[in-house]
DNA sequence: CCTACCGATCGGTAGG
DNA sequence: CCTACCGATCGGTAGG
């Protein structure tokens, strides 16, 4: 199931779920976008669910692997989570259709990936709680309930939709400055 | 278009567009829930899109009656962003079919409900971020970019979609002050 | 409120 | 990569 063509297909079915949903967005429609025959589609990938699966799957990849690589370095637990957010908001900005999709259109994908996805992200969501565990016994984060926090801010990244949708009079560095400082300031002491 | 049993179906409508989503949760599945035959649910509305309608604009009126009975009272802006913020936060845990509906299926809103809808969510937010300005001016609020100020908090508190699914360890009481906390506490100088 | 049905569109396949 | 097509399901209507 390799195609020259497959990277193209997943370009435009990523931005036809996030514009469309996962629903709306039919074969037909993202062929139409490839520039072949909704048929001609099942010679590069062998269902709907595939690309959905593939676009979920990457980046769950992504932020594991971004977690495994600042959880055991020598910074303090603010500091860590500072790591996470900023990239949480690199991701909504620079690779938007993948992690709005992959954030908003999971709950579609055939089984037994959807499994698969919700025990990969508990466990990620596990993993960011503790941080902020760690922080308030080490004084540095204010107390608050961990799980609380953590869904609090990885929902309000997703707010960068809005900023997408919009004529952007905010650059993205000052995007990413203005949420860093409510974000990470909202968690000091 | 009144009936008895209109209520019934739109609070049956609000739990299937949550939990299926708008497309997924079709006429028929919608009907098997009220008890009737799919055909029955046009003697009592004319369209699927005016069940959306009805609900999104149920929302949107909630929150415009809301702020404008906040704006004009004599708190100081921080204040009334909390109470704004805590009204939200509720509205996510009591009302959360018909709230998260109007956030996350607004999209499939048909003309020209989308337009009113989209244009009374911007003027919302203006409102909102003219409040944190004006927070700033005061010395009350961090200096921080309104608009980003409004929808972070905003997009935070869709988070709680999160606890809704969860096994609820924590309580809904302890779940708003915590965010409470995070939200307003990381807009305070 | 039901039976019976419409045209449109869906994901996917056969066969080349 | 295309033509031609499948059964399933959709929102909605006619007529009672």
């Amino acid at each position: 199931m390799d195609s020259p063509r497959k990277p193209e297909i997943l370009r435009h079915s990523a931005h036809l779920f996030r514009t469309n949903g996962y629903i709306d967005a039919s074969m037909r429609k993202i062929a139409a976008a490839v520039g072949i025959d909704s048929a001609s589609l099942y010679s590069h990938l062998k269902s709907k669910g595939e690309i959905l699966q593939t676009i979920c799957h990457w980046a769950a990849g992504k932020y594991l692997s971004n977690i495994e690589s600042v959880e055991h370095s020598d910074q303090t637990p603010l500091k860590k989570l500072e790591a996470i957010i900023r990239m949480h908001i690199r991701m909504m900005i620079e690779e938007y259709d993948r992690a709005f999709v992959a954030e908003h259109e999971w709950n579609h994908l055939p089984e037994p990936h959807l499994s698969n996805f919700l025990n990969q992200r508990r466990i990620y969501r596990r993993k960011l709680a503790d941080l902020v565990q760690d922080g308030i016994l080490k004084g540095e984060i204010k107390k608050i309930d961990p799980y609380v926090a953590v869904i609090t801010f990885l929902s309000a990244i997703q707010g960068i939709e809005f900023w997408q949708r919009s004529q952007k009079n905010t650059s993205a560095e000052e995007l990413e400055e203005n949420m860093v400082r409510y974000l990470v300031g909202g968690l000091k002491m």
